[in-house]
DNA sequence: GCCGAGTGTGCAATCGGTTGCAAGCTGCTG
DNA sequence: CAGCAGCTTGCAACCGATTGCACACTCGGC
């Protein structure tokens, strides 16, 4: 159906290699070959086929994005920024969404690996050895975690975490409960680990209430566990538990913010609509995602590049889930 | 790196036509051979090179999706759905978000022809004839989206506009009003159509508002213009576009569902997180992706078949965001 | 008029599989 | 025991590109 490189060289009258030269190498070839080659191509509407141009270099022009949960708005975010960059460099992405399934990740990942060049690994919940192994043969990308010395974008947790214990510091709060993510999350454990320092640091007391599902449910689930603490403010694993604890702190009839301060991490869209609208820190997603791809690009041109790791801030927005606590 | 048939040949002492064979037409080769070569390819940990395969056979093995935009929750339940097929039936999956680009669709939805076996087009903005064209020589399934007699996957939309309008009319509404989604959308077309059978059908008096963006900022658009037409309902092209008018009425003061019930369509996760909690007509979005994969890989497989059309239906979940008209 | 350098092109091998065809072997029939 | 069918297996062509190598030709210098 689609033409192929022998049909442009017989209709422009030269040899297939000639044809592969001038379309790929133009200077290799005299101007008028070249000249007669394209409006050959052009009128036959040729594009090179990919699997074949692969065989032979190696690469796929392909990439692929393994993530664990498209129901979770964060990564969304993060597949437009990847397919933006990826876009720009003519690059197709496969999309993997494993379900939160530690299990079937790695089964994901490598079923993958052998038909892209590369990989961005978003959140990946899998063992750092295991990751490795992957990065071994062939390129990896992590996004939103740290292996070792992997190439990797991921977000300045800590900052994150001094940012909203500053704030609720500020506004009064010395008692503050932490709703941990998935005890396999790696953002998870840095977002704690910031969160003893930065309340070490200001003299407030950090309670946490233990593992959750990242999501609304998660939210729901921890908001009693949170009340009995008597925290007078709770910072959640990321938006959709807070979105979560909000429902379940309205549905007892505990005012946030005026019984409770919440303050949830990411910024997702729906932060801004919830009611009230959710003080959080925003993340750079698409950002990451863009340069996650960037990093990748780098890398697949010139291996020899030392592996890089980007840190990307974000910033606390101050919405009407955070007050001054009851006195 | 990764071991190829040539490597599995040798380790089992056949021909890598044997190889081939015993892998992919186990029946044509002597139950001896069979295990060797099974053995000595589970020990390289060999799998076959898509790449290779597709240049040979024609098939790539991957299948393309392409949608208007991740954003919207609606979507990434159906790239679970269409994953969750694809996977079952060991072929990878292109994602590609086209932003409700009317332009770019185009141009990626070519791109992607050349690189799959076929293609789900959820929700295309693209004008019929181009669809058709691409259909042409590509395998595609549409979805959400009607053009002639092309395999599709759609909701019945009118059968979904009659239950709001029945629900809405029982409770005592008559006077309702329509946001319209994107004006080179299939699916608002077909809602405005079904809406104004249905009103018709129950002596519903329907106010048409105009077209809006999909999502969030669309309802806090519409919201006051909805307000204007005094009509004590309104329905809403989306849940996304519900959630906005839910916020700009609340931000003026006019209670939900007091003084104006609103309705939403999709069912998103967020629809039931709303204050009030939305109601909604839920379709079964991840069913619609698995049923777009499932055709399209019957067509592939038996290309003679003629196009089939399945129609979901959706159903109506009461909630929160409606009640009685105002006296 | 010959040689060397440089340019432009084609031949043929190659990537990793699949598959039509033919050949070797076994075992059965007549 | 010849002959034939049926089962296994290997040879080799092929899919559509890329690329190292060699050949042909031009041109300038001596």
């Amino acid at each position: 159906m689609a033409a192929t490189l022998r049909d442009v060289a017989r209709l422009a009258g030269v040899s297939t290699s000639t044809v592969s030269r001038a379309l790929s190498l133009p200077d290799l070839v005299n101007p008028a070959t070249r000249a007669r080659v394209r409006s050959a191509a052009d009128s036959l509407g040729y594009e090179p086929n990919k699997a074949a141009r692969g065989l032979i270099t190696g690469r796929t022009g392909n990439l692929g994005l393994v993530l664990p949960d498209l129901g979770n708005p964060f990564f969304p975010s993060v597949v437009k920024g990847v397919q933006a960059r990826a876009r720009a460099a003519d690059v197709a992405v496969f999309v993997a969404d494993t379900d939160e399934d530690v299990a079937a990740e790695m089964g994901l990942i490598r079923a993958l690996a052998q038909q892209v060049d590369g990989l961005v690994l978003c959140s990946p919940r899998a063992e750092g050895d295991d990751l490795k192994a992957i990065a071994a043969d062939t390129t990896v990308v992590l996004l939103n975690r740290l292996v070792d010395d992997l190439p990797a974008v991921v977000f300045d947790h800590e900052d994150g975490m001094r940012q909203a214990v500053a704030h609720l510091a500020a506004l009064g709060h010395r008692r503050i409960a932490w709703v941990g993510g998935p005890a396999a999350s790696w953002s998870s454990d840095q977002r704690g680990q910031g969160l003893s320092q930065a309340s070490a640091d200001h003299g407030v007391e950090l309670i946490e209430v233990g593992h959750f599902p990242p999501h609304y449910d998660g939210g729901m689930a921890a908001a009693d566990q949170v009340v009995a603490t008597g925290a007078t403010a709770v910072i959640a694993y990321n938006d959709l538990v807070a979105i979560g604890l909000l429902a379940r702190l309205h549905a007892r009839g505990i005012a946030v913010p005026e019984r409770i301060s919440v303050v949830g991490i990411d910024d997702i869209a729906m932060a801004a609509m919830a009611r009230p609208a959710l003080t959080t820190i925003r993340l750079p997603k698409e950002q990451a995602g863009r340069l996650a791809v960037e990093l990748l690009l780098t890398l697949l041109d010139s291996p020899a590049t030392t592996p890089e790791r980007r840190t990307l801030q974000g910033d606390l927005m101050v919405r009407a889930s955070t007050a001054e606590p009851p006195r």
